[in-house]
RNA sequence: GCCCUCGUAGCUCAGCUGGAUAGAGCAGCGGACUUCUAAUCCGCCGGUCGCAGGUUCGAAUCCUGCCGAGGGCGCCA
């Protein structure tokens, strides 16, 4: 790459000049002024201080160096500023980067072996199966896949996994809310509310478990929500289970035989403490019922025997777990570096203008299903990853389901479909795409060309970086740039007509074609389809 | 009181882990269609980066303290 091949040639002038000592890493950006150059390295201010010298000077002799013995494209290195080295460089590598592109194509571009095949476990969603999944989880949902698809693409053994509890005294209202329906009476003190317990209630045949009936209806109706949403999990993870297999017994036995738990108030507790967490947790309440959390930290070792690193996507509500959670696994003889929690800020749903309250058991929810019957799982995803999950977001139902300017992912699908557009014109033109050694790339010169090439040289960082960052609205950044780029070209730069020249034609397919390897990729990263017209 | 996240243009948000004159989209104003989709493109307008200190060649970015918003501090899940 362009950008280690720059780098290694400034470590090399650095050495030619007696700098001493060698900074460990070249820093190499693309600079945010065009008339910065193509490249720009901050070395000589990094390295100045520690090798006793001038900043500038040092630029100026590493710049003259570096004119002297040019690497390869660049045709100018200035020094600019307090000391940054600027490198002009010839069109010809973006050149190249079209050409990696497209022998790379949408299955290699952009990959990385950040994860060295690793195994990470991504649990997200989660919700209770007492109902169907609604729009506060949707959030975490679009988050959390498009997480594992990064995770995928960077060279990670990815498991989706999402955990049932379907275990406790939640479980039992939601049965008896159900059989209460059924019966044609009112659920019960504390009981689920919502439309969709009467639905159900009158799909339940006599004779059957509610509470277990209930279950399986919940869990059918989420499965098929979340895949409409994209979403596909590769394990569901029943906490009964976890009782029928012993994992629990298992998992208590072990903390005892560590010495991590005592007795104290008829309650058995867990020393969390030791591993920094405020207070010491409970494991077994003194009624004899356990807490939420000892299933969960016996969920939680099972994983561990499943995967190497554990990534949970949790909503802020749940931000105060994650102390205890990771003192469980240090008790437990894990890193507590290895069990990564994502928490993701809530939103704020605007439905016709007004807020709209979530609440499962008094029934006022919008459910993901409607949402998605009504905008469409592209629209809702690209919107849920327009911006980090640190930020508290705000959904306007209604400016997802426009059409309209505001809603981005009419922008970004539109410069997929005008790809696919061209490449009708070619079809009916009876223009035929010539091989790549074939075609003189070195009629690409035009700024609206240039522009989208650059924005695909930036792709593999970008993944890289969103990647390790945890942040899949980076990619969403990305892929609305990509396709402003090439909605410029598009514009300025016609592909087939009468007065292009068949070489230009050429060059501009091949082009067209790398905007859409590229696109793809992002938009895949995203979950999102990339229709090939509209 | 303690912990977590956020505070950047009228609105919604980016800002590549410290770089040069802080960027997009929307909204507003003004332009561009005989040609591959005008769901597009171009220009203009718009900022004490919450406030105050500190770290250094250099801070929206890192540290400390305040102010404001949201969330969390159960033998609930």
């Amino acid at each position: 790459m362009i950008r280690d091949d720059l780098a290694a040639a400034v470590l090399d002038a650095l050495r030619a000049l007696g700098v001493d000592p060698l900074p460990a890493t070249v820093a190499m950006e693309r600079p945010a002024r065009r008339e910065h150059g193509d490249w720009s390295s901050n070395v000589a201010l990094a390295t100045a201080k520690k090798a006793g010298r001038n900043p500038r000077e040092l630029a100026a002799e590493l710049a003259d160096h570096l004119n002297a013995h040019p690497p390869a494209h660049v045709t100018a290195v200035e020094l600019a500023g307090p000391g940054f080295l600027n490198f002009r460089l010839a069109p010809t590598w973006l050149h190249d980067v079209l050409t990696t592109v497209v022998d790379e194509g949408v299955d290699g571009y952009a990959r990385s072996d950040l994860g060295e095949g690793r195994t990470v476990n991504v649990e997200f969603v989660s919700a209770n199966p007492t109902g169907p999944v609604h729009a506060g989880h949707a959030r975490g949902a679009a988050y959390g896949d498009a997480l594992a698809r990064l995770l995928d693409r960077c060279g990670y053994g990815v498991t989706r996994e999402f955990y049932v509890n379907d275990r406790g005294v939640q479980m039992q209202k939601y049965g008896a809310s159900l059989a209460a329906r059924k019966a044609g009476e009112e659920p019960p003190e504390d009981g689920y509310l919502g439309e969709y317990v009467v639905a159900w209630a009158a799909e339940m045949p006599d004779g059957v478990d509610p509470v277990a009936w209930g279950e399986d209806r919940a869990l059918q109706d989420q499965r098929e929500t979340l895949e409409a949403f994209g979403v596909d999990f590769d394990v569901w993870t029943r906490e009964l289970s976890l009782v029928d297999s012993g994992a629990i017994e298992a998992t208590l036995a072990e903390l005892r035989a560590l010495g991590k738990v005592y007795e104290a108030d008829g309650a058995t507790w867990l020393r969390s403490t030791e591993y920094g967490d405020d207070k010491d947790r409970v494991l077994i309440k003194s009624d004899g019922e356990l807490t939420y959390l000892m299933p969960d930290i016996a969920y939680h070792r099972d994983k561990f025997s499943r995967a190497e690193r554990l990534i949970n996507v949790w909503g802020a509500d749940h931000h105060g777990y994650v102390a205890r959670m990771k003192a469980a696994m240090q008790a437990l003889g894990h890193d507590p570096d290895e069990l990564e929690v994502s928490i993701v800020q809530m939103v704020d749903l605007l439905k016709d203008g007004a807020p709209v309250k979530i609440s499962k058991r008094s029934g006022e929810l919008v459910e993901l299903r409607d949402v998605v019957d009504e905008v469409g799982a592209d629209a809702a995803r690209l919107t849920y990853l327009l911006q980090s999950i640190d930020s508290r977001q705000t959904v306007d139902l209604a400016v997802v389901a426009s059409q309209g300017m505001e809603n981005p992912v009419f922008y970004v699908q539109m410069a997929h479909a005008r790809i696919h557009g061209i490449a009708r014109r070619a079809a009916e033109a009876g223009v035929v795409r010539a091989g790549l050694d074939e075609v003189d790339l070195g009629l690409l010169v035009a700024e609206r060309e240039l522009d989208v090439l650059r924005s695909l040289s930036e792709l593999p960082e970008v993944v890289r970086v969103a990647c390790e960052d945890r942040a899949p609205h980076r990619v969403t950044s990305w892929v609305r740039e990509l396709a402003g780029a090439f909605h410029g070209f598009y514009h300025d730069c016609y592909v087939i007509g009468d007065d292009v020249p068949a070489e230009l034609t050429q060059a501009r397919l091949w082009l067209v074609e790398s905007a859409r390897v590229g696109l793809s990729i992002g938009l895949d990263l995203l979950g999102v389809s990339a229709p090939e017209s509209m």
